[in-house]
DNA sequence: TTCCTTGTTGTAAGTTCTTACAATAAGAAA
DNA sequence: TTTCTTATTGTAAGAACTTACAACAAGGAA
């Protein structure tokens, strides 16, 4: 019997990368269906494993939203950081364009997204842990728009609230995009597009040479 | 035996105000605690009545959430377009401004109603029959906003496209809705007056005399 | 190879939730 | 009062979900 060939039931992964296929099969379950979808043998089953492994690594389902949260709001933050720093290069005016087009990108403002950012939204609101976390990285997303704003605005020898534009054309665009979650018809990258640019013009003067 | 007085275990209501009630209690244990406060039973105790009355006026829990949504949402906002329609009062731009004022009542934009409708957006994201229900309550709504903007467009001879600028009207109040149900402080009822006239100004020409 | 650590599985206990339904009784009608 | 309609109750069936845990086995160490 020595000749018979053992293979193996199931395969050995390193913790961290196993937590983090768990978290990504968590998100993708999200994505498809809501909270509803968030359930722990559907994630386990997503990330390929059996149900019995989860408690191994969240001690409660609870522990595995905020990772889930964590990671999916870290991931987009630091995405939009790294192309401010980027493209570092160029006018002010140029940056907020490119910021604004990294915004309303189509890939961003997948569908799948809609469904995990509108399934964490309304567990913030009646989860105080998560709402803490979300305050502090939404405010330092907006207000490095904010300054951003500013820079634009002080080029063109305008006066304008930076805070509050940014506040607005984020509201706007956030709007938008849950009138697109809600009715995926109801809006398209154009209107995106038209609707962003032409508030901010309205703020700072022409922005586009093109569109 | 006959003096003793039967005291009754229950009232008995009419059934439409019964439906009502329930609604009304369901509607408040969304406010408390999200989709997680959902629950058949704990609204039936907040209704005061018990857990098998419900499925009497409820063939199922979506058909409950369903209605949850068209009271919450649109019956303030209906009633107040209705009655606009109904008098018939003042110029097309003095209604404009009494419904933009009714959007953005504190009292209907009070936490207990972000924190419902958040609930039911992510559920209307991957519910396909509220998602219907959704769509034909949104977009009638919408239209009417469309056509009163197109109205004061007629009245002061400039050409807009309606209908685009109430979406981004009502894009722009829900994203700072969402904003305000994220972070509380974070957006004013003064902030919602200004960034919502100054957008319809943008497009349309001074709306008001005094604010 | 053999041993050992611990990642992984399978199962089940205990809980909670939705829906169904037969029995009960409130309140109107006669 | 008596009858009748049906709103309401109480309970339970059945499904689904979270968490716990004992046994198994993969893969590195010696």
């Amino acid at each position: 019997m020595q000749s018979r060939k053992k293979v193996p039931r199931f395969k050995r992964e390193a913790p961290e990368k196993r937590r983090a296929d768990l978290v990504q099969a968590a998100i993708r379950c999200l994505a498809e269906g809501g909270m509803a979808a968030f359930k722990m043998e559907r994630i386990a089953t997503e990330a390929g494993v059996s149900l019995g492994l989860l408690p191994h690594y969240f001690k409660s389902k609870t522990e595995l939203l905020a990772e889930v949260y964590r990671a999916s709001l870290y991931d987009d933050v630091d995405r939009k950081i790294a192309d401010l720093d980027d493209k570092a290069i160029g006018s002010p005016t140029e940056r907020l364009c490119r910021i604004i087009d990294a915004i309303i990108d189509p890939d961003y403002l997948k569908p799948a997204n809609l469904t995990v950012w509108l399934a964490l939204w309304g567990e913030i609101v009646v989860n105080p842990e998560l709402r803490l976390a979300h305050r502090a990285l939404y405010r330092s997303y907006l207000k490095s728009l904010a300054v951003l704003i500013g820079e634009v605005a002080e080029e063109r020898q305008r006066r304008v609230n930076g805070t509050e534009i940014a506040r607005s054309l984020q509201a706007l665009i956030d709007g938008l995009f849950l009138e697109r979650a809600l009715d995926k018809q109801a809006v398209s990258h154009a209107d995106f597009r038209r609707a962003s640019y032409e508030f901010l013009e309205l703020h700072l003067g022409k922005l586009t040479s093109a569109a």
